[in-house]
DNA sequence: GCCTCATGTAACTTATGATATTACATGACT
DNA sequence: AGTCATGTAATATCATAAGTTACATGAGGC
């Protein structure tokens, strides 16, 4: 999640193609690593790739309607949480009585970061972005 | 959490003291494991152990003034999200507006779900347990 | 005292999942 | 044709959790 951001991020930053390679080399990692995520997000529809020469990685969407919910949705909406629900033993009254009262105070929590997701656009990120970058060189020239 | 939970409330249903032998069986795993997870709970104060014979683990605090918040911090509150932050380049602009953005939708989310452990005492899991075993014996019985 | 039972702990071994790497096929542009 | 870039499968590495083994220590029972 946190790396597919920064890879949309990165590519919002620039108008032109980003290769898998500057990609890679931004984020210190490979570039079949960025070629495999950002797979996902194609067939989403949210970035778009050239082969061949001039080729490369670029945004296709509206940055102001696409929300960090709809990210983690076409990632897969992979599960959020760490701590997981024992499932050794379906039958034990005890085990059921556990999960089940885990499972709502999981419940709750992974609403409220739900929605908190799409309470933020990836404008919004980038925006926040351009403003570091002001405040950053703000603070050197005077 | 989940197994932890499950072995203390095993250890509620009986009085006498259980070994870590016993426990494990329960739970389709090996001793050893058992006392691991166990020997912070006693450090913690929420469990007895005596050694030789007829000894193994009790409970010993007030199952209705224990949480499940307690037990998590008993247990060195771990990281609760699956989803953790990219930390590469911690000068990288991008990075920092995409961390600080999740973080904060992280700490909502994570204040909620404690507040949700905090409500949740051992004693209420217990009575949970018992009442499954009455419905249980209940639809068999008529 | 000696034997057995049980915990206490360290060392080691899987098991698992995430990430990274390599390699090569395919398509696009010059 | 040659180069650049994606597409994708196969493989490898790494970190972490879980399980296992082994043995030391202490507490009864006889």
């Amino acid at each position: 999640m946190s790396g597919v951001l920064h890879v949309l991020l990165h590519m919002a930053e620039r108008r032109e193609p980003a290769t898998s390679e500057a990609l890679a080399k931004s984020m210190n990692t490979n570039s079949a690593v960025i070629r495999r995520i950002l797979a996902g997000l194609r067939d989403k529809g949210f970035v778009q790739s050239e082969k061949g020469h001039g080729g490369g990685w670029t945004l296709c969407c509206d940055l102001t309607k696409v929300s960090l919910l709809d990210i983690y949705a076409a990632l897969g909406s992979p599960s959020l949480f760490a701590i997981g629900n024992r499932s050794g033993s379906p039958d034990c009254l005890v085990e059921q009585a556990v999960n089940s009262a885990l499972d709502q105070a999981f419940h709750d929590a992974g609403h409220l970061l739900l929605a908190r997701f799409s309470e933020v656009t990836l404008a919004m990120l980038s925006a926040n972005v351009r403003n570091r970058n002001r405040s950053r060189s703000g603070t050197t020239r005077s």
